[in-house]
RNA sequence: GCCCCCGUAGCUCAAUGGACAGAGCAGCGGCCUUCUAAGCCGUUGGUUGUGGGUUCGAAUCCCGCCGGGGGCGCCA
């Protein structure tokens, strides 16, 4: 919130003194706010006069002194000075009262701060986890929910108007699918006692026992006689829905709702595949060479050019998705994000040459690729399910360390980083858990605020209480970082970097604990007491916030279970 | 062979092209009669894999090389 109060400074400054003539320049060049790592280059810094030199035609610190003289009058309302520093930084050292003036802001917002107008409504659609119906959420699909559903969180905060949005391969005519139903029919059979083997690319895991087990309970032997295709079609439908059933009870309990599920089976119903084949052909980059049709991807960038209807007459995955993609687009969104594990990424090219060849733009489709995850308990490396064979599920994970620590340990790492997650470590309840130390300063808060209550004092009014008492430090430290939200929720979506909300997280949480152990607030004397328990409520406020970005709980206490 | 991600302190990782590269853990030394010690303070620890280039300025951008992970199907 300083930050673009002064950038606002800066730029005016910058054009009263072409205006008085004391600079030359065309056009304004792009320039950031930062804050200085050493305290003692200010509060804040600009690098305007840097970038401006060479249009300036002059060396950067004289730049910079030409844009200081010309700082407006209003800025002085907040700063107490600007020096000329370095290469030719602009540094700003703000009045002592700023804090305070900080802090009212933030109680005044409330639950709303943070929450930015850089959308402007504009819409954006988010596709994520998109997992196959053959089996449980994993691990890796976790990641992706994660990331998925705070990316989401972060663009409804910074004002745009976003969609969560699951898209299920339902296709009936897939392999997949078929090898899928093939499987649970096969154990299905066996639970009948029929001396039946399972396929070759079958599914193995000890789930599709269970579905068959559950069709078993529901329907009997009713499936052993029949029309072998009428009923291999009705266990695709059963074991399918069984699946995402799961997957969206899953999800629900990770905390991840979704506005809509998009069938691909719908685009086959809907005539969505052979419509947007046709727009292929007709653009002419869709072409038959030995009895498939391929899409001529190569003429976007692709290293070939791939494979839409099989010889066979079956289409790809490929063709569905371009479909899907299709209807996406003509659905106008301002912006899509998809969001996929690394194992997909030679997919990209393909896509965004399909959505070309389709006469769009293929930079309003965003896609995010995260790396893979690995489990660990302790150095051990954890490969296995019980329940699904080759993979692990999330609802393990889930189970063991619980949905707080499971998405904090997520949204830890950059996406574009492999990430290792340590079982033992996160459900550690210890200064090693990073989870419980942001956790613990919201607690520490309400704490406070539990206390004050009980020795009856009386919740201070923000706009009736003096906050430029805030001197300290500690004070200021904490003040500044809280400062931070909007910066940082503009940052996480500029970057689509969910995982700057950790990090932003860890520090709130480490400048509330400097200044609690620093300042004491109840038994300091009664109008610095008043000014700390709001510093302290808008601590709170601004901690809750960040924390349900991340879709991780606020508790109101924490009790350590003690180890005997 | 081609494509993507990563390489930063003993370990796990941060760092919108900015000033002296920062945290946590591990190690060492301190701090609880007062709002929760799941906390705080101090301290040790670096040629940002490597060689070039661009830039006023590079861990960050570009090129080469080395190392690790992933992917290259008329599977999804």
């Amino acid at each position: 919130m300083i930050r673009q109060q002064v950038a606002e400074w800066v730029a005016r400054a910058a054009h009263a003194a072409r205006e008085s003539g004391a600079l030359a320049f065309e056009s304004l060049p792009e320039f950031d706010i930062e804050t200085p790592r050493n305290p003692q280059f200010g509060d804040y810094a600009a690098n305007l006069a840097m970038a401006l030199a060479r249009q300036a035609r002059r060396n950067p610190r004289e730049v910079a002194e030409a844009i200081r003289q010309h700082m407006p009058d209003e800025a002085s309302a907040w700063v107490e000075r600007v020096e000329v520093a370095g290469a030719g930084f602009l540094n700003f050292y703000l009045k002592p009262d700023w804090a305070g003036a900080v802090a009212r802001h933030i109680l005044q917002r409330g639950r709303e701060y943070g929450n930015l107008t850089l959308g402007a409504g504009k819409r954006v659609l988010i596709e994520f986890v998109s997992a196959n119906p053959t089996g449980p959420l994993t691990l890796g699909h976790g990641r992706n929910a994660a990331v998925g559903d705070t990316l989401a969180r972060i663009y409804e905060a910074a004002g745009y108007t976003v969609e969560r949005e699951f898209y299920i391969n339902d296709g009936e005519n897939s392999t997949q699918i078929r090898n899928f139903a093939l499987s649970v029919l096969t154990r299905y059979r066996q639970l009948l006692g029929e001396p039946a083997e399972m396929p070759e690319d079958a599914y193995h895991g000890e789930y599709v026992k269970e579905i068959a087990q559950r069709i078993r309970d529901q329907f009997g032997d009713s499936f052993a006689t029949g029309d072998p295709e009428t009923v291999l079609k009705r266990f695709e439908q059963i074991a399918k829905q069984q699946m995402l059933d799961e997957q969206a009870r899953d999800l629900a309990d990770f905390g991840v709702r979704f506005d809509r599920w998009f069938s691909e089976q719908s685009l086959y119903d809907a005539g969505a595949v052979s419509a947007t084949l046709d727009a292929l052909r007709a653009r002419g980059y869709a072409y038959e060479h030995e009895g498939a049709l391929w899409l001529k991807s190569t003429a976007f960038g692709d290293e070939k050019d791939r494979v839409l209807v099989r010889a066979n007459g079956m289409p790809t995955y490929l063709a569905a998705d371009v479909a899907y993609h299709r209807d996406k687009y003509a659905r106008g969104y301002d912006r899509m994000i998809d969001l996929w594990g690394a194992d997909h990424h030679g997919y990209v090219a393909r896509m965004k040459a399909a959505m070309a060849a389709l006469g769009y733009d293929p930079d309003r489709l965003h896609i995010l690729i995260y790396q893979l995850v690995n489990l660990f308990r302790g150095a051990e490396p954890v490969r296995m399910s019980k329940r699904a064979g080759e993979f692990i599920t999330l609802r393990e994970v889930i189970d063991e360390i619980g949905v707080d620590a499971l998405r904090f340990f997520y949204l830890l790492r950059s996406h574009d980083s492999t990430l290792d997650i340590d079982i033992e470590l996160a459900q550690e309840q210890s200064e090693k858990n990073p989870v419980y130390y942001v956790q613990y300063a919201h607690a520490r808060i309400c704490s406070i605020a539990r206390t004050a209550a009980e020795r009856g004092v009386e919740t201070p009014d923000p706009d009736a209480t003096d906050l430029s008492v805030l001197t300290h430090p500690a004070e200021h430290a904490l003040v500044k970082k809280l400062a931070d939200l909007p910066d940082e929720i503009a940052l996480a979506v500029r970057h689509d970097a969910p995982h700057r909300l950790t990090a932003y997280a860890l520090e709130v949480a480490r400048a509330f604990h400097g200044f609690y152990t620093e300042c004491r607030v109840l038994g300091a004397e009664p109008a610095l007491q008043a000014a700390r328990l709001l510093l302290t409520q808008a601590t709170r406020l601004t901690l809750a916030r960040t924390l349900h970005l991340l879709g991780v709980s606020a508790p109101e206490r924490m009790e350590r279970a003690d180890e005997s």
